[in-house]
RNA sequence: GCCCGCUUGGCGGAACUGGUAGACGCAACGGACUUAAAAUCCGUUGGCCGUAAGGCCGUCCCGGUUCGAGUCCGGGAGCGGGCACCA
């Protein structure tokens, strides 16, 4: 018995897919084009599982549109700046560049022997000066269009890392990549204004149909825009050399005549400003800065104020004055740091003044309430306005807007949408990322590096024996002529975030050796992506940065899309079930087995082990499986199969053992059925009659093109891959069981072909190989998807369910669409329903055509 | 706390816009081939009752709409994710 011999197969046709440049994207091809793009990893060493999964995703993708007819864009490149390599450096006094060049070139052959129809020609990776010269340009850009600027600000710090990370990168009050908790410095950063797009990256949103539901709400959250009103409370009683008012952000302007206080946070100027006088506030201040910002001590931390004895008057009572407090829970960063409290209609505020015996008066009367009380929590529903004067009887929305044009009009506040959003902070204190091409001079301040002297290139003799920012450290880089007045002058030694580099990538692949960052040419070509893939672990880091990168360089003049990714699909991790043995100690799977009696035990010594959650696969819980040892033993068809097999993309999914074996077993299966399978050559005419049965397999195989074909187009590869496996079940019975002849060898190849073209996108090496085995001189990989016969997907007669009260009781066989009487007839005459009706005429009978007949009695 | 999603056999999952629940696979069990094993092939496999024909129950729980509900509506539970002193 034949095995299928992968080894030989999977290299072979690699290599004549490579030497045609079978997958070279065609810029001024005929067809439509279809850009399908999956996240490019960084350069760790190797792929791991969930690169297999997200590129056998995107392949299946490219293979399927290319076969459909579309000119395909499917490129490949490396997010090649960030930590590990300066950690690498550091540990193996290796340098960075040569430590991910190195990992590169063992990553592109792993990627290599998958399969992947990847036009390589367009290979690009970030930490080459030939791609990030140009973000250096697209930067002296945005900071010419007051895109980029320059603030002192507090900044979150990451210990580990020992650099700044900006807020989409701080995870429950931890850095993103190394775990360490986040603490905030004061530092001078360059920030990119990404709050300037903030309505546009938020409304859009709506536009973007083909992304997940999900990702979009994420950002839609994070962006978090509320509407409301800036008020100006003046200050009654201010002493000299402190400011006079105090603005204020609400988003329930109209609970203005309810309000009890005034709260500006402890960072607040004015707190300062009144601390310097008064020791007992500079207390206050300094115990609520020890305050952590873990989640933990927010939750447990009370709510605290202190009455500064200042009076701010009430913009709508002429004499009326609330007192001010610095509070713990004012955030100066949000909105304008200070808040006005309206206890009877906000919870915080409601304790707030319970805590401090302030007044609670409820203007809020709810709908079906006789009149405004106070309860023991405060109502923050909709209702009618009371006690507030001229806003009477209005509803909430109403008084909102009246509230805010009487604010207007007296010149006290004015209406304001705030976001959470903030600047995307990029400086980034490494060595290892695209240099900032900046030059500070005493006498000139901030002067751009000329775009004649881009790329700042970063210097190669560069130490990594001390804590810090190596080129911070180097004796010569930073030292340069002012350009502008040629005086001495330092470089910017901060680099920028690697999530620059990932911003705007997609893009370069459209013209990857252009002199300028992109054709506009190439990019009017391909842009946007049609079909982005990737985790969900970037919805508002890379997929937020990347919107955010298109709008700001089309804004410098920069031929882009008003979108990047038109489709998103988000995979799901691949998990694996975690071992520990009797000290609690993490084991690789391969260190595991089941012994005679179905227990987990180490293979070393046979003690018992603990089999735990089934979770993510990660190295910290050693519960991951090394793709490569899964293609050397049973090749990529295999494992891109199981991959594709058990789950939906979206879903996670559960790596077996078992169910590898599984999909070996099968691609085996086919193999032999095909290769031993008596066939008549290729072209043969089909015969002038064939049996019933073989019409049947004919139409089996017809509809197998339509579902999978529907299955592709809607990612659900899973059932694809069902419907494979079912013809592929059918056809091996027919080859098996039926007498043969000349029909049934012509339905058998008709059938193998179309099986074999269905499955080259998911399974490429064996559909190659098994097409050629079957006579064909073209490539399949260059050959059309196949089309269906109308005729033989509709079936000629049809099963009827029979229902009795909605229960199923029997089934019928007729022609199709076969007409009520028909059918209602039929349906009457089965015995089990002449029973249950019992000789009485039925009440009432459903007849939905071709399904159900629902006789009601 | 707020928002979102999910919940179907022992397991992963199918079920088009309300119309025969459990496709396809994994695991398990039985059998064939074999000196034996591996490989391969055939069969069984939601639960309960029954020798059988067949019947009853069954898609997290409770209720509703409907001739008919895994699918729609109301309420609840569990799990997962996002955000979180956000004014």
């Amino acid at each position: 018995m034949s095995r299928y011999n992968f080894r030989e197969t999977e290299a072979k046709w690699q290599t004549v897919w490579e030497e045609r440049r079978v997958f070279a994207a065609a810029d001024d091809g005929p067809q439509p084009k279809y850009y399908v793009l999956e996240m490019f990893p960084y350069p760790s060493g190797r792929i791991h599982m969930g690169h297999v999964r997200n590129y056998t995703l995107g392949d299946v993708v490219a293979r399927y549109m290319r076969a459909r007819g579309f000119d395909v864009l499917h490129p490949m490149g490396w997010d090649a700046f960030g930590m590990p390599a300066e950690n690498a450096a550091i540990e193996n006094k290796v340098h960075p560049a040569k430590w991910t060049y190195a990992n590169i070139d063992h990553m592109r052959g792993q990627l290599k022997s998958m399969g992947l129809s990847y036009d390589w020609s367009r290979e690009i990776a970030t930490c080459d000066p030939s791609y990030y010269r140009h973000e250096q340009k697209m930067f002296l850009d945005m900071l010419a269009a007051g895109l980029a600027y320059r603030k002192e600000s507090w900044v979150n710090w990451d210990p580990v890392d020992q650099t700044v990370l900006a807020n989409e990168q701080v995870i429950e009050g931890r850095g993103w990549r190394s775990g360490a908790l986040v603490e905030r410095r004061r530092l001078s950063q360059w920030f990119l204004r990404i709050t300037d797009f903030a309505d546009d990256l938020l409304e859009s949103l709506a536009l973007l149909e083909r992304w997940p539901e999900k990702v979009r709400t994420m950002q839609d959250k994070w962006i978090g825009r509320s509407d409301g009103a800036r008020i100006f409370f003046k200050l009654t009683n201010s002493p000299s050399g402190v400011a006079d008012s105090i603005e204020v952000f609400t988003t329930r302007p109209d609970t203005l005549f309810g309000a009890a206080f005034v709260a500006i946070a402890v960072d607040h100027p004015l707190a300062a400003a009144l601390a310097q006088q008064d020791s007992k506030l500079s207390r206050f201040i300094a115990e609520a800065g020890h305050l952590g910002t873990s989640e933990a001590a927010i939750e447990t931390a009370e709510k605290k104020g202190y009455d500064t004895g200042l009076r701010a008057a009430h913009p709508f009572i002429p004499g009326h004055a609330l007192p001010v407090y610095v509070a713990n829970f004012v955030l100066m960063e949000y909105g304008s740091g200070a808040v006005f409290g309206c206890p009877a209609h906000d919870q915080r505020d409601f304790e707030f003044a319970r805590k401090y015996g302030l007044p609670i008066l409820p203007v809020v009367k709810p709908k079906d309430a006789d009149v405004a009380a106070v309860g023991d929590a405060a109502y923050e529903g909709d209702g009618v306005l009371v006690n507030s004067q001229f806003l009477d009887g209005l509803a909430v929305d109403d008084a909102k807007a009246a509230a805010i044009e009487k604010l207007e009009e007296l010149g006290q506040g004015r209406g304001e949408t705030v976001y959470r959003l903030r600047d995307w902070g990029i400086s980034r204190q490494r060595y290892w990322g695209c240099p900032i091409p900046i030059i500070h001079c005493a006498a000139c301040g901030i002067v751009p590096v000329p775009e004649r002297e881009l790329p700042v290139t970063l210097p190669e003799d560069v130490s990594f024996d001390e804590p810090g920012n190596p080129l911070d450290k180097h004796p010569t880089w930073k030292h340069v002529t002012c350009p502008t007045c040629g005086g001495k002058a330092v470089r910017e030694t901060d680099t920028f975030d690697t999530f620059f580099e990932s911003s705007w990538y997609f893009a370069r692949f459209c013209s990857p050796q252009a002199p300028q960052a992109f054709s506009q040419k190439a990019i009017r070509r391909w842009m946007p992506v049609d079909q982005y893939i990737g985790g969900v672990e970037h919805a508002v880091l890379h997929l937020l940065y990347s919107r955010f990168f298109t709008r700001a360089l089309r804004r410098c003049g920069y031929e882009m899309p008003a979108e990047p990714f038109a489709g998103l699909l988000t995979q799901g991790m691949v998990c694996h079930e975690t071992y520990r043995d009797a000290e609690g100690r993490w084991l690789y799977p391969e260190e595991v087995r089941r012994d005679e009696n179905g227990q987990m035990v180490k293979i070393s010594d046979g003690s018992p082990v603990t089999v735990g959650r089934v979770e993510k696969m990660s190295k910290s819980r050693k519960n991951v499986v090394d793709p490569a040892a899964i293609i050397e033993s049973y090749g990529a068809d295999t494992a891109r199969l199981f991959m594709l097999s058990d789950s939906p993309p979206e879903r996670d999914l559960e790596w077996s053992e078992a169910g590898v074996e599984g999909v070996w077993r099968y691609v085996n299966r086919l193999w032999r059925l095909v290769t031993e399978a008596e066939l008549p050559a290729a072209g043969t005419a089909m015969p002038n009659s064939l049996s019933q049965e073989l019409i049947g397999a004919r139409r089996a195989i017809h509809k197998t093109i339509k579902s999978v074909s529907e299955d592709l187009e809607k990612f659900r590869f899973n059932r694809a891959v069902a419907h494979i496996r079912e013809l592929t079940n059918l056809l091996g019975e027919l080859a098996e069981r039926s007498p043969a002849d000349s029909g049934k060898a012509w339905v058998l190849r008709e059938g193998f072909e179309t099986l074999i073209r269905l499955l080259e996108p998911l399974a490429p090496h064996l559909a190659e190989e098994l097409w050629q085995q079957l006579g064909h001189g073209k490539l399949l990989a260059e050959s059309d998807w196949p089309q269906f016969d109308p005729d033989l997907v509709i079936d000629e007669m049809v099963t009827v369910a029979v229902q009795v009260n909605g229960k199923l009781r029997g089934q019928i066989e007729l022609p199709r669409d076969a007409g009520r009487e028909e059918a209602e007839a039929a349906a009457l005459a089965l015995p089990a329903v002449a029973k249950l009706a019992d000789g009485k005429p039925p009440r009432k009978v459903i007849v939905v055509p071709n399904r159900i007949v629902n006789v009601v009695v």
